[in-house]
DNA sequence: CTCTGTCAACTGTCTAGTTAGTTGATAATC
DNA sequence: GATTATCAACTAACTAGACAGTTGACAGAG
């Protein structure tokens, strides 16, 4: 086997990625990881230390890919909203695992573990953009380029929700199942968007 | 131990549900739940037959109550959204159950698992309520009392996300942290709804 | 030689599911 | 009304396999 320290690292990630959105960290399988990778399982604790801490890192890189792929246009929310729920459509995986994540790694209670399994590390990326966000609406908002019938923070929560109502991982009883048109959907998010900004 | 069927029964069922509300299917320890339940291993397998039963079981229950308890008024959607908020709010298990549910039961390719393990039944009258909810959403459409907008089974299936915006499973990076009173909050998201239903 | 990347095999623990047997209530029999 | 039979409810102990994490050896590159 050719050495690559770099490409089994990221062989790995991927294969880890794919795992994780599928199976959520409780049931992924260290050695499902490693053998999809083509490499093996002990490599995964030479490079990433734990299962946990795998977890984390797969998170945080999708999650700053999202966030740098799919800049936020405070002039253009409907846009920006269309434009994740494509993002979540070409990438089905990403808003698996940011479920996975909220459920397992987050803030919770968790009864009780064996081992006391702290949330994980949030993304630096993804807060420091969330938070420019934030700043941007409000301004938007004080200069009555938005509506203010919501405080920013929330505004910014729905619009993030309203992008991801045609993702699988939203679908619920209501979804009839007929596929809708990428195009048919964006016009509809964006729709919906409008509809909570207009000043 | 006084014998009571019913009694076990409901205790196991009760158990089950936090239990897989905190941890998910994969996570939850079938261990854990009988000794919450102040029963034994094997009655859960007497009563329910395997952990993914006992899983479909302890969902349907939920959803149904749910369903049963917050009935969907057309000509109140944004009330009936506030309602639902509230209904989340008074018990944090119920949209993590939905989230594992939607992850793990869902209809996903699920690559490969050892059992063919196919996804749960949906519950009946959670099904029912929402194919007549989306019926009599259409009926209001067609007599302009609902803005005509959307295709009525996206409006349900918005304003069932909506309401699940300050859900602990929904929270994201853009959330403050910040407690929103109920009162508050319900105001928002019925304002939210109303952008989007008003005529 | 030595350091880094690689891997097969191993370990201790955990886990879903099973089994064989016990207990208590109810009902039939004398 | 006492004795016995029956069955549902219950339990402790067990099994077989799965799992995360470890080890020690080996190979290629500088």
């Amino acid at each position: 086997m050719a050495r690559n320290a770099d490409g089994t690292r990221a062989r790995l990630l991927s294969a880890a990625r794919h795992e994780f959105a599928a199976f959520g960290l409780a049931g992924a399988r260290v050695d499902r990881i490693a053998a999809d990778a083509g490499s093996n399982k002990a490599q995964i604790y030479y490079y990433f230390g734990s299962k946990d801490q795998l977890f984390d890192t797969v998170f945080a890189a999708a999650l700053d890919d999202l966030v740098r792929g799919t800049p936020m246009d405070v002039n253009d929310l409907p846009g920006f909203a269309a434009q994740l729920a494509e993002a979540y459509e070409h990438d089905p995986d990403l808003l698996r695992l940011v479920s996975w994540q909220r459920l397992e790694r987050g803030a919770r209670r968790e009864r009780r573990e064996r081992r006391e399994r702290r949330a994980g590390p949030t993304p630096r990326a993804a807060v420091e953009a969330t938070q420019a966000g934030i700043a941007q609406i409000a301004q938007a908002q004080a200069q009555g380029r938005l509506s203010d019938r919501y405080p920013a923070d929330v505004l910014l929560h729905a619009v993030l929700h309203i992008a991801a109502l045609w993702a699988p991982a939203s679908r619920d009883l209501a979804w009839s199942g007929k596929p809708l048109p990428s195009a048919a959907r964006d016009r509809i998010i964006a729709q919906m968007v409008l509809d909570l900004v207009a000043p």
